[in-house]
DNA sequence: ATCAATTGCGTTATGCTATAACGTGTGGCA
DNA sequence: TGCCACACGTTATAGCATAACGCAATTGAT
């Protein structure tokens, strides 16, 4: 599966998510796109899975909120892996990280309970560096 | 912060998820007390707040539910540190695991993001070793 | 004992998140 | 041509969570 051409709408929810500066909601990217002709909840989320599944944005489960892929090569779909989500709760900032040997524990931990791993979710909530400074 | 007397509400509420055989849902909560005398849904996340303060469950943010705390000295409000959970999609059944090294990597993943950490969710979602077994 | 502050409680109403169900249109292909 | 797969639009509904109000019980000074 290559770089997949994308449908008009899908197109205007991935746009409205590069262009955001954080997460945003499936309800609010609604709001966004209300002038390019959205008018229910269904466009938005047939959008999103559609964008889950070609892997060019990310769900962030504990503030139930979408952000675009940060990976840079985003046209190739290719699962990078694990990722770990640091998330501002004050500026409401997200950074996408990728560590080797995170995974590798992940991979060990879930071993040692026999359990086969479809997808995993990491979440960090706290303060980024710029709402840490006093 | 000792061994917290729980009110009447928390104590039911606590009591249904230790006896359920997998996470429970507010709303599903809430239908398993009405012969206690729970009418509304306040009536629960009021108490799901309280017991998540005192360590005493854990929210499952990747599936809007709540699981009893599955460490054993549970009486005792300590921190237990990074809880990784993994969740069957086919049974439900959830296991709650610590592990020392992963809590190490994430302290050095967020330190390298210069990232003051509040709290951490890690879910892995997939399939447990009975209902791998064909 | 009394007052004030805190905490829990019950109720009603509302808001936010997500999907079910139905029908339409279009493009590829046997 | 007939069929199928897929995206789309719309309405309705389901599921999750909190705001706001008032009351009652508890606690801890004064
Ligand atoms: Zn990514
Ligand atoms: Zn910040
Ligand atoms: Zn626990
Ligand atoms: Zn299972």
């Amino acid at each position: 599966m290559a770089a997949q051409q994308l449908t008009k709408n899908q197109s205007l929810v991935l746009d409205a998510l590069h262009h955001a500066d954080g997460p945003l909601s499936a309800y609010t990217i609604l709001d966004k796109l209300r002038d390019h002709g959205f008018r229910a909840p269904l466009q938005v989320y047939r959008a999103l899975d559609k964008l889950l599944e070609f892997g060019l944005i990310h769900r962030l489960e504990s503030m139930n909120s979408f952000v675009a892929c940060a990976h840079p090569d985003h046209q190739h779909h290719h699962d990078h892996g694990v990722t770990a989500f640091a998330i501002c709760e004050d500026c409401g900032q997200v950074t996408e990280m990728h560590d080797e040997a995170m995974e590798e524990r992940l991979t060990v931990l879930a071993g040692k309970q026999h359990f086969k791993t479809e997808k995993t979710t990491i979440e960090i909530r706290g303060h980024c560096q710029n709402c840490t400074a006093e």
